[in-house]
DNA sequence: CACCATTTGTTCGTATGTATA
DNA sequence: GTATACATACGAACAAATGGT
């Protein structure tokens, strides 16, 4: 198992910090104590100290005298700007992610969504929800609207690419921009806490936002529902685009 | 009490209206049942119904079947970008906003906190921790960092004034801008719970942000943390200023 | 699982006032 | 003035959803 030319304690370090990455300790909860940690990798308390010390620097954990050692998943950084797409943000920070669309349906405009898609109330409106994860862990629950007119059948298309870039490009739309966004913090519903592997009650991070085409019309409202302390939204007020 | 010349239900719509801006009924609270409602203002259910579907529509209440009547405070929008000042954002709602000095200390940069500030490490930096509240209830907690070098005295002045522009005028500082925000979200700390009258563990949002002065130096970095419904913030993406 | 009470939703019918042609 | 259409208001009964036993 100890690999030669790296020492103990590095090859320690770059265990435990993988198994906070799989997921195997939450953000927030406590690692095994220093001694039960020794004894699984089978070297002195003092080496695992060391690599501990390491991670502590590094922002990984957050080491408190006499209450233990707490996980610290960093939060993942995410500019929102008119170019704003998940992917490209998301492995930017050398991450795999994902979309996996869980249903789709069509409704009814309401006042408020006609209103953002400029459609008549009542109008058909395209739902699509799709789970994002990142290494394998689900991070937020999107809900795209999309005019039913304009889109029908670009479910099948994105459920096809992954993509809900390249689906919206298979009708047409190469190019598209955000042009508001809102944002606010709600604690989980309980339909989404399965999904998001919530405790029911814990905050999500809720981001509508809209995206027109390059004639200026709007062809998505989008709702993006994700895991409490797993974004950091970055807005850059200086630069318009 | 029934006036002359406003139908019926508008006026019952109006008078429940008062009675949720009165504080009433808190936000998430039920409402009484329509028959409850139907007697006490002497008039039919069918009227009443008619009262609660306009408030519904005008997103003041949400009614679902089996369950009951919900009063919904809508959440106070508030656009973030260069610009951005709380009481102006607040007043221009029809509400009345006020900043309370809760405490004031000066502690060593960290060095993130230096980072953004653009100072050493470990240089002075004075703390101030605001409490908002809104029509008396409190919303947000604020913990502006300014360098304690240019602005030794300006929790004083902050105490006196009421209002961080007003204090920063008094040290020549009379055009500032926010240059970036970060946005995420969690749950209350403990050390919070108690001023923002929330239960531990409720959503809140933290809104980290810099503001810069004329010249684009730093002059403050502010840690707000609101209530979880009570804000909604829009970014608008189109215009840079 | 069935059963029940509570509460909102829907659909009849009836009567009245008001605006319009 | 009359006829028509529409919104308002009341009454009663039943349907549907929810939550608890």
């Amino acid at each position: 198992m100890r690999r030669a030319g790296v020492v103990l304690w590095r090859q320690i370090e770059k265990e435990i910090e993988r198994d906070i990455d799989a997921g195997l300790f939450a953000s927030g909860s406590r690692l095994p104590v220093e001694s039960e940690l020794a004894t699984r990798f089978g070297v002195n308390r003092h080496t695992v100290r060391q690599a501990l010390a390491a991670l502590q620097e590094r922002g990984r954990i957050r080491i408190q005298q006499g209450r233990g050692m707490f996980v610290h998943r960093p939060m993942i950084d995410y500019p929102i700007g008119p170019g704003t797409r998940f992917s490209a943000n998301i492995e930017r920070q050398r991450m795999t992610s994902s979309g996996r669309l869980v249903d789709a349906s069509t409704i009814a405009a309401s006042r408020q969504l006609a209103e953002d898609l400029a459609l008549d109330v009542g109008a058909p409106c395209l739902v699509i929800n799709d789970l994002r994860e990142i290494d394998g862990v689900p991070v937020a629950i999107s809900s795209r609207h999309f005019p039913a007119a304009r889109f029908t059948g670009l479910d099948l298309c994105f459920e096809k690419t992954g993509s809900i870039s390249q689906a919206l490009a298979a009708f047409g739309v190469h190019e598209f921009h955000r042009t508001w966004s809102r944002i606010h913090a709600e604690h989980c519903a309980v339909a989404d806490s399965a999904m998001l592997r919530l405790p029911s009650g814990a905050p999500v991070l809720v981001v509508e936002s809209l995206n027109v085409d390059a004639k200026g019309t709007p062809i998505e409202y989008d709702v993006s529902r994700s895991v409490g302390g797993a974004f950091q939204l970055l807005i850059d007020h200086t630069t318009p685009s």
